[in-house]
DNA sequence: TAACCATCCTGTTAGC
DNA sequence: TGCTAACAGGATGGTT
């Protein structure tokens, strides 16, 4: 599932092998993949070939390459979507769930293959148009309404406090509410609560603006961590560009530790449904307040 | 306006 | 053994 650790993996693989190399061929082999881009898959192939990349940048889990000329190569790899770099002439495993293979060509590592691979159809790649922010910097018209990711410089703490402190709904809710924090997802959710001791449904607006810098700070850390770690990979689902699995889930306190002891006070971890999804926490550490 | 939920999708697993 | 249902979850659009 990839989330912010695992999005920036992917862009710190692919930067060497796509900034400055000129995309020479498209192929589309499923046109779900194309969700994100408003026509047809002809002019997605159409627009891009013959464009020169630019380094890839991301904010949260959306990942793009700027595009000479104007506009953005953007991707979002969904549940279970993966960008894969290979050797032009080399087919990627699970060749079923191949959805798009892009052949580049670059000034010094000569040609290459990018193949986005997706078995569950949630990723898209999209031609975007750039827009620029009140900060100055530009991204895609189909980013514009995302906040800043925690790890941004230019993130805003005191305006995520603010959010926080006048939402009503669950804490995690707004966890995952990528117009109040982006590259936050159901895993490190789970794990930054654990680790400041709140309970996913305690409301956001009872945390005091201490538990909220807390909060904020835990998530810097667990997301700095995942991403030494190389990311979270379950079943294979998250790769980075040379197909190799990240060490995270080695490390996880509450995501999908049902069952098991809490690390600090040996409590079973519980799972309860909750927006569709899971919750992970410990009935003991995070309990539910006022 | 805020809050919440169904929907998209497919491989895996549990249950019968 | 084989079938069916449940489950995983990010973003979005619709409903309350």
């Amino acid at each position: 599932m990839p989330e912010l650790p695992e999005v920036e993996v992917v862009r710190l693989g692919l930067a060497p092998a796509v900034t400055g190399a000129l995309v020479t061929a498209v192929e589309v082999f499923d046109e779900r993949a194309l969700t994100r881009h408003d026509r047809a898959a002809g002019d997605f192939a159409g627009r891009l070939v013959g464009r020169r990349m630019s380094e890839p940048r991301r904010r949260g889990k959306f990942l793009w390459v700027p595009l000479d000329g104007q506009g953005a190569l953007l991707a979002h790899l969904g549940m279970t979507g993966q960008l894969l770099l290979r050797e032009a002439w080399a087919r990627p495993e699970g060749d079923r769930h191949v959805r798009i293979r892009l052949e580049l060509g670059h000034p010094s590592l000569g040609e290459l293959a990018v193949f986005f691979v997706d078995q569950r159809t949630f990723g898209s790649l999209a031609l975007d148009e750039l827009v620029p922010t009140a900060a100055g910097d530009t991204v895609p018209t189909q980013v514009a309404h995302i906040a800043r990711d925690p790890m941004d410089p230019l993130f805003d703490d005191a305006a995520f406090a603010a959010k926080v402190a006048r939402k009503n709904s669950a804490i995690k809710r707004v966890l995952l509410d990528q117009t109040a924090i982006s590259g936050v997802g159901n895993i490190y959710a789970d794990e930054a609560l654990w680790a400041v001791r709140l309970h996913p449904e305690q409301p956001a607006s009872s945390l005091s603006a201490k538990k909220t810098r807390a909060l904020l700070a835990e998530i810097r850390l667990v997301l700095a961590k995942a991403l030494t770690e190389g990311g979270t990979s379950f079943d294979s689902q998250y790769v980075n560009v040379n197909g190799q699995a990240g060490y995270f889930a080695h490390s996880l306190n509450a995501y999908g530790q049902d069952g098991k002891p809490c690390a600090r006070c040996g409590t079973p971890i519980v799972r309860v449904s909750f927006m569709n999804r899971s919750s992970h926490f410990c009935p003991r550490c995070q309990r539910l307040r006022g």
